[in-house]
Formats: C-alpha cells, sequence, structure tokens
DNA sequence: CTTCATCCATACAGCCGCGTACGGATGACG
DNA sequence: CGTCATCCGTACGCGGCTGTATGGATGAAG
C-alpha cells in the first residue's frame, strides 16, 4: 500500500530512454542505469523481470509518446496545414529526434523492433499524409512530399555536411519552402 | 619477406565493417571475429594494437570507399547531370547504406567519429552541388535541393513507413521527379 | 636445409555486466 | 507499536570479452 519511495519504474524507464539516445541499446545497462539513478542493481530486478523487460517498456513508453503525443498537440494549437508543417519541424527537438535515431539503428538489427518502429512511422506518414493533402491535390505529388519532409526530418538531424555562407535553419527553411510550394 | 598467408589486415577489418553494418559499433568484438573468420585471437594482436586500432583503420576504409570511390564510378559513366543523379540513388544500395548508418549513428557518441562524418559529408554534398548546379542556377534552390537529395538517400533507407498502394521504388521515383525539375 | 617473417593456438589474469538470493531499511496504515 | 508492501544493499556465480605472453606452424627466400 505504500506509494513510490524512492525509484519507480518510471525512474528507470527515463533514465533508460537517456542511455539509449546517448549510446544506442548496447548502452543501456542495468548497472551503470542504477550508478546514474543513486542505487544500486537491488530495486531493478523488483520492477523489471530482467534487461530485455526493461528495453520493451522503453520502447512502449516511446511508442506512445513520439505519435499520438506530437500531434495532439499540433492539432490543438489549430492553424493552417503549413503552419502545422513548420511547427512539426520546430518542435522536433534534438533530444527527441536522437532517441528516434537510436530506435530507428536498432530497428535494423531486431525484428520486434522493427515492427514497432513501422507503425510509428506510418502513423507519422498519415499524418503528414493530412498536412499535405490539405492544400495539395495530387496525390503522387502528396506522397512525393511526405517523403522528402519525412527525410528532411530525419536528415537535418543526421547529416554533419556544412553549407557555406548559410545555417542549417537557413538551408532547412529554403528546403521547406519548396516542399510547401 | 612471406607474402600475406591466412588472414591479413583487410580480412579483419572487413569483416570489422560487416559487423558494424549489421550491429553497430559495440557489435565489432574481436573474438566473434575472430570466430567467423575461422581463426582465433592469437593474429589480430599481431596487426593491430588493440581493438580501438581497428575501428579507426576500419573508418579510414570506410572514408575513402565512401566519397571519392562512388564518385570516380558516377563520372567515369559520363552522363548528364540528372542522370548522375538517378544513378547514385541506384547505385547506393543497402548493404553501403547499413553501414553508413552504422557510423552516422555511432558519430553522434564519439567526437573523432563525428568529425569524420563531417568530412564525408562535406565531400558528398560537395559533389550533390555540382550536379544540380549543372541545371539549375539559383543557388539557394540548389542548397535546398541538395539537403532534400542527401536526406531522401539517407530517408529511402531509413524510414519503415508503407505507402499504400505504391512501392518505396514508386515513391523514390516521384520525390525524385520533384528534385530534378 | 636453414633462416626468417608471418600468422595462429593456447593459456592466463582481469574486468564488467547479468541474474539470483537474501537480508534489511523505510514509511504508510491500522 | 506492529504489520505489510515497497524498495535497496550486498554477495555470489556465471559468461563473455580484453589484452598479454609464449610457443609453435607455415611457407618463401637464400
Amino acid at each position: 500500500m505504500a506509494p513510490p519511495l524512492r525509484t519507480p519504474r518510471r525512474k528507470w524507464i527515463e533514465e533508460g530512454l537517456r542511455a539509449l539516445a546517448a549510446g544506442g541499446p548496447d548502452a543501456v545497462r542495468i548497472e551503470p542505469l542504477a550508478q546514474a539513478l543513486g542505487v544500486t542493481r537491488g530495486g531493478f530486478y523488483w520492477h523489471f523481470e530482467d534487461r530485455r523487460a526493461l528495453l520493451e517498456e522503453m520502447l512502449d513508453t516511446w511508442e506512445r509518446a513520439t505519435t499520438e503525443q506530437v500531434i495532439e498537440r499540433l492539432e490543438s494549437e489549430g492553424q493552417d496545414a503549413r503552419a502545422k508543417l513548420r511547427r512539426l519541424f520546430a518542435l522536433t527537438s534534438s533530444s527527441v529526434l536522437m532517441t528516434d535515431l537510436a530506435v530507428r539503428d536498432w530497428s535494423r538489427r531486431e525484428q520486434t523492433v522493427a515492427e514497432r518502429l513501422r507503425r510509428v512511422d506510418n502513423r507519422r506518414m498519415e499524418y503528414l499524409r493530412s498536412l499535405f493533402g490539405a492544400f495539395c491535390p495530387d496525390e503522387d505529388d502528396v506522397e512525393a512530399r511526405c517523403m522528402l519532409a519525412f527525410s528532411l526530418l530525419i536528415g537535418n538531424h543526421f547529416i554533419a555536411a556544412d553549407h557555406d555562407t548559410r545555417s542549417r535553419a537557413d538551408v532547412l527553411e529554403l528546403a521547406l519552402r519548396r516542399l510547401a510550394a
């Protein structure tokens, strides 16, 4: 009956996602996690069956937080499709993308993760279609723009190249303007 | 004076890159590598100082093979810029991209890898600029298209979403046509 | 046939993380 | 104050990988 005292499940999952974003799935080790939380592994195995169980719950949390939550926030602000698109890029912060990219990399070697990612990407692509579809009549064109926008969203945080005199933000704005034309 | 007999440096590096592509930098372990090569770790430490040295040489190999080599091949076929662009996407096979993505993910947590990736991406972006510049007068537009094309190159092998009735190849073609317009 | 460089096998010590077991400590509740 | 659920500390054995040392095995060169 006692309330959560020191280190509830949530804490382990949060720290796990932090480790995942920073160093990939192989960096999610119980012992370092415990150390980061200021405890020993003692409590971990009370909450979770094993390491794999933690990873699963981390993915559950990520899946829920990275689709509906973002979409709801965008929709609640009630602007037109082009503005929502711009907000989407502004909202997708670096820390969010880091976890995202780690999961994406992870999915290449784990079937279950790949299936999860597919669900998430399909949900996102579906939302993108609704945005582009709002001002773009041709379906083929909508699909091409969605693919380009999604790629840009990822590439923006993933490509290390410079742009001469322009800043990355400048180039992103130029690319977005092209896509929303 | 004896010629390379059984397992030269090259073999270790190749197997290392394979492991990197499959499971990320943390999957590059000496013992499994040796097992995959059908030998023990005995010879490894004759070739390399330690594990870190292997990783460095792997990156050296990757860096050389992934820029100039691809560009030279494209240029040697001598077509127009649009055709080269299309060839670039056709040429960038899954296996090549796998290594690429692993390095990209790796670069997020290793400074030295990040610097290397920056060199590589800058070289690639420079080449893309030359391609788009061939048929596109406006410099801002060139930069936007380069960023979109580069993103698409990555996103294509990284996004797990489906496209309803269309195949991924269809969507890629649609997107490419948009970029080369 | 001898020499020499190249490469491999084996054995060893050490580290790190896993999963388990068990004995607490802590604080709400009656 | 006693009970009970929640959470933590400690210790143990296990397995996997690292790096080192050392003694070959192999085959080209002379």
